[in-house]
This record gives C-alpha cells, structure tokens and sequence, in this order.
DNA sequence: GGCGTTACGGTTGAC
DNA sequence: CTGTCAACCGTAACG
C-alpha cells in the first residue's frame, strides 16, 4: 500500500476518511466536526444510542467508506464483486492498508506478531501501523492476551452447551422416579447438591420441567442416550472445532482426549494438553513461523512480496502441520475435510511444516485473503514507517526476533497464571484455559 | 497522538 | 435442508 504523494499512514488515513465522510455527508474520524465529538456520548449498552451515523456499506464498523477504498489496485485485497468473486477470494482493506476478512479472525500468525512486538516494547499504535491492523484490534488482542494468556481468537459460532445432558437427565429421572412429588427446583438442588451440575450449567427450572414433561412423562421408553451406552460426550469440545490443534502432542497422541478444560485441571494438569499447537511448542518451530513469514516477506513488507490470492495457501500452511491422522482421530472431521482440501496446495509450504498451527480459519472461509501468515495483511508496500526505519530496531530489540526473544514473548506469562474467565467455565462451555498452555503457549480459548 | 471502548456489519456453527 | 440464535470477529469512530 502506498500512501499517496509522501503521506503518512495516519494522514492519509485522515484524509481518505474525510474523502468518505464526505461522501457520507457526516464528519469522520479525527476529521469529525466539532459538533460530533462535543456530542456527550451516550449511556454505553445501548448500541443505537450511539447515535451512529448508519454505515450502509458493507464490511464491518461502521466505515463510511468504499470498501475497496484505499487500495485501488491493489493486487490482493479484491473485494466481493458478486458470488464468483466471492467464491474466489474476498476480503477488505483497512485504513492502514491491512487487509482483513471482515468477521474472521485475523490469522495467528498477525495475533502472534501482535503479541510478539508488544513483549518487545512496541507500542500498539506501532504495532497497528506496523503491521496494518487497527488499533482497537491491537487493543484488544492485546488486552485478552493479558487477560487470559491466549493469542487465538474465541469461539465463533456455535450454540450454547447443552445443559440437559443425558446424564442430567437421567438423574432428573431418578429423582423423579425416587419422589414422585418432587418440585422442579428441588430437583434442581438436588443437582447442585449431588454435584451432577454446578452453577454454571444446572439446568433452569423450566427446562427441568420441560424435562420432566417431555422425556420423564414418557419414561418408558428410554431416550436416545440412556441406551446403557456412554451418553453423547459432554460437549468437552463444544465449540469450533476448527480451533483445535490435533497435533499429535507428546503428552496426548492421539489427540483425542483433550484433557482438562475450563480451569478444572484434569488429572493430568497441565500435562494434558487439551490443544496443542504444531509440535511447535518449541521454541524452534515457533521460531519457524518467524521464519516462514520472512520467507514470504511478510514481516518485511518488502514491495516484492507477492500476494497471492489464493486463499489456500495460508489455509494449508496452517494445515499441513498435522498429519491426517491426528486429525482422523474424529475430533477434527472438518479439519480433516480442510486437509484433504487444501493439501494439494503450496510448494512453499514445505518449510513450514509443523511450524504454524492449525489455522483456526475453516478453509471454507479463508479464500484469498489470508495468502500467507502475514503477507496479506501486510499490504504489499513499502514497509511501515515508509523510511525504512523500523521502529522495531529500537531498544535493544532487533526487528527480528530470534527464538529467544519470541520465546521470551511466548513464555514470559506464566502457564498457571490465574485465568479471568469472561464466561463461567462450565464444562461444555469456552472459558479460555490458559492453564492448559504449554511452553507458554496459549492453548485456544475456544473448544469443540 | 495514543488508546480504551463500543456500534456495527459480518461470519460461524449448534440447534 | 433451512432458519434462528448467540457467540465471535475486526474496523471505524468516539471520547
């Protein structure tokens, strides 16, 4: 991305969001009329509140802005042209020239080099320049890797885990059946009180109601999963499988068993590694993703850096790392699905092998974008600041971080760290658990 | 100028 | 198979 005739990223940006707000009728940004900012702000929870001007374009915020905005010719940073367009490759461009796929995450690679320069003193204004992501997003991957230790994005998508289990269930039937005049929520302290559900996820009063009325009232017959079989798994992997890392782990091959969760270490701790990156846990194959993204020229946002279009790439780089075995031990079928997919892909994979994690993108959705780990994002102009003068040789710490600094980055938190979970840690739940990282690592708040 | 916060449009996946 | 829902995402903007 260049901007145009010398100006910085910030002025240019400035001035293109003026272009836009223009365009939107309305102030925008740092350019916003005085009228706007004075504006008291109104009680946060309220989005409409806000007061926002409606953003009628596509991609996400609230931008004003044509979405192929800043980048015109931008080689790789086509936008959704139609469904064609949009079955080959999409995503957006940024204010800074980054380019994102709005509503994904961006790729661990980018969260990891976020972090990464943050240990290294960076401050996130120059980490979003830097590598072309916004600030609020600096901030806030920042932000939750303070707070839980991981660099992953949470779970996306996905329903609640369910409460009901058939385990639940069946006790609810043993209550019932032990006291038929047993009240709902006795029954439902009876669970608490039995430890068959903690206060996270016993079931509400009305669902064990609805229990009682629907599967209870018809007790005959047994349900689906009191078929004297193990009942359907606690959703211990609930959410998006696709941010599993099937490696096959040293502690746990087959990568079945995921081991503890959500802050209730397991029997084995932290030894059970519910997720695990690639083997990657080593400092050399972190160090691998530095090195892969130097090979791409991602890091040096040098202008030579191709980006490709093929959103594959990044997808089986991310890939390739597993076997198909670890991912055939049934716990990552649509990982799986991804690998076969994407396995014909990249020469230049090769180096990378085992380096990076999964990507925690379904193929499906990485079309394009995401070229390579950080060479998309880093839009192929002249490296940030556009003097060459990287802001990361700065004190004492090189631009290129060596295995030890991005070590250090990775390990400086500590694995037992006490983890703020956002969300109660129910058993099927998501609750981020750094405590399963390894090496420092952060293991993927999201389950499945 | 930096940064935390939040509305917004979007994606995802379980139900 | 489709729609709904609730989670998450990153951006842009506000303060």
């Amino acid at each position: 991305m260049k901007f145009p005739l010398g100006l910085g990223a910030r002025e240019w940006r400035v001035s293109w969001a003026r272009a836009a707000a223009a365009a939107a009728g309305r102030g925008a940004g740092g350019g916003a009329p005085a009228q706007h900012r004075a504006r008291p702000r109104p009680r946060p929870g309220s989005r409409l509140a806000r007061g926002r001007p409606l953003c009628l374009s596509r991609g996400g915020g609230c931008r004003a802005l044509p979405s192929r905005g800043p980048s015109p010719g931008r080689p790789g940073a086509r936008q959704l042209a139609g469904p064609r367009a949009m079955e080959q490759t999409y995503g957006e461009v940024n204010q800074l020239g980054g380019v994102f796929v709005n509503g994904r995450p961006l790729p661990n690679a980018i969260r990891l080099r976020i972090v990464e320069l943050a240990q290294l003193g960076i401050r996130p204004c120059d980490i979003s320049r830097q590598l072309r992501v916004s600030h609020g997003c600096v901030s806030k991957i920042l932000a939750r890797y303070n707070e839980t230790g991981s660099i992953l994005p949470g779970a996306i998508g996905g329903s609640k885990p369910r409460v009901t289990t058939p385990n639940v269930v069946k006790h609810i039937r043993d209550y019932k059946q032990g006291d038929p005049g047993i009240f709902a929520w006795e029954i439902r302290d009876r669970l608490l009180a039995d430890g068959v559900c903690d206060k996270y996820n016993v079931p509400s009063v009305s669902s064990i109601s609805r229990i009682l009325r629907n599967k209870i009232g018809s007790l005959a017959q047994p349900g689906p999963y009191e078929t004297g079989k193990q009942p359907p798994p606690q959703p211990a992997l609930p959410y998006n499988h696709i941010y599993q890392y099937p490696y096959p782990s040293p502690v746990s091959p087959t990568g079945a068993k995921m081991g503890s969760h959500h802050g209730v270490p397991g029997a084995a701790g932290h030894v059970s590694i519910p997720r695990s990156w690639p083997s990657a846990h080593s400092v050399s194959n972190i160090l691998g993703i530095r090195t892969f993204m130097e090979q791409t020229g991602a890091l040096a946002g040098s202008e030579g850096t191709t980006y490709s279009p093929k959103m594959e790439d990044w997808a089986s780089v991310n890939r390739t790392a597993f076997p198909a075995t670890s991912a055939v031990n049934g716990l990552d079928k649509p990982a799986l699905e991804a690998d076969i997919k994407y396995t014909q892909s990249a020469s230049s994979l090769s180096a990378v092998g085992g380096f990076l994690p999964a990507c925690a993108y379904p193929a499906s959705s990485q079309h394009s974008v995401y070229s390579s780990p950080a060479g998309g994002y880093l839009a192929p102009g002249p490296p940030w600041p556009p003097t060459q003068a990287s802001p990361l040789a700065a004190p004492g710490a090189s631009l290129t971080v060596h295995s030890g600094d991005l070590a250090a980055a990775m390990t400086f938190k500590h694995p037992s760290r006490e983890v703020v979970d956002r969300k109660p840690p129910s058993p099927g739940g998501k609750a981020p658990d750094s405590l399963s990282s390894l090496h420092g690592l952060p293991i993927p708040a999201s389950t499945s």
